[in-house]
DNA sequence: ATGGACCTTCCAGTGCAGGGAAAGGTCAAG
DNA sequence: CTTGACCTTTCCCTGCACTGGAAGGTCCAT
């Protein structure tokens, strides 16, 4: 499979997919004869792993880690576990920073639409904020 | 007042003052005879605009908006309140985005903890993703 | 006069995940 | 035989908000 037919066969393109190479994500292919990469039908499962992966907002730092483990033989469900536990706990956090975040914006626009802007102090720069 | 002591006073550092006078948020102050930097004082009241505009968590883009309507003469307020609802909406936007991919993650992570590992297949990489 | 705390400029890098463009090789169809 | 769709490498660029470092000037106290 060349690369062009990777890339559109996983969603992706092809300069992913050599940027993933580079970064070590995807294993160099085979090359054939006239130099163009040459992926073997294992590519389209791991690059559809990446992009779950991705989706459940992963780094590909993070995915590499378990490739990585995969790729030594060894079945990474602990640290999967682990990760998927971490990135829950980083999911509430950034929600309940945003939820925060939102309750002050929230005011300042509930202040800016109801307080009287006549009295605007140009030394302040602007009162709503 | 020299630019140790604005950054000092503002909470921020140096290497950033510089870097908002490069970009636009802070005016070029005078300069000593030695050639230093002499703010005034109103640049403080700045600073601490920008500080709460970050806080709110407007760009450096936008913030230079406001100080540019600001500093034309006329008095952001509209362009404010109009950031400030746009800004409500992004939030809103984020924060139901993150909620989704908690709910995808946590789906994950439970089946991850309550599925049997035996049955893992090295050609998908891991059954939890 | 010398040390240290300031200040100046300019250049370059950080992290993340790629994207763009140049300059060239290869292959099948018309 | 040429056109066009592929493929190759290399290098640089993007956005965001800074941060680090080098090389040098200035000021004050000791």
């Amino acid at each position: 499979m060349r690369i062009g037919e990777l890339a559109e066969a996983s969603g992706t393109t092809t300069k992913t997919l050599r940027f993933y190479e580079e970064a070590g994500l995807l294993p160099a292919p085979d090359r054939t004869a006239n130099g163009y990469r040459d992926y073997a039908a294992e590519a389209l499962a791991r690059l559809g792993f990446i992009r779950r992966s991705r989706t459940a907002g992963f780094t590909l730092a993070q995915i590499r880690e378990v490739l990585d483990i995969r790729d030594a033989g060894v079945a990474p469900c602990r640290h999967v576990q682990d990760l998927l536990e971490t990135r829950l706990d980083d999911l509430d956090r950034q929600i309940a920073d945003l939820q925060a975040l939102r309750h002050t914006v929230a005011q300042l626009s509930n202040a800016a639409a109801t307080v009287d802007p006549t009295d605007c102090d140009a030394t302040t720069i602007c009162r709503y904020l």
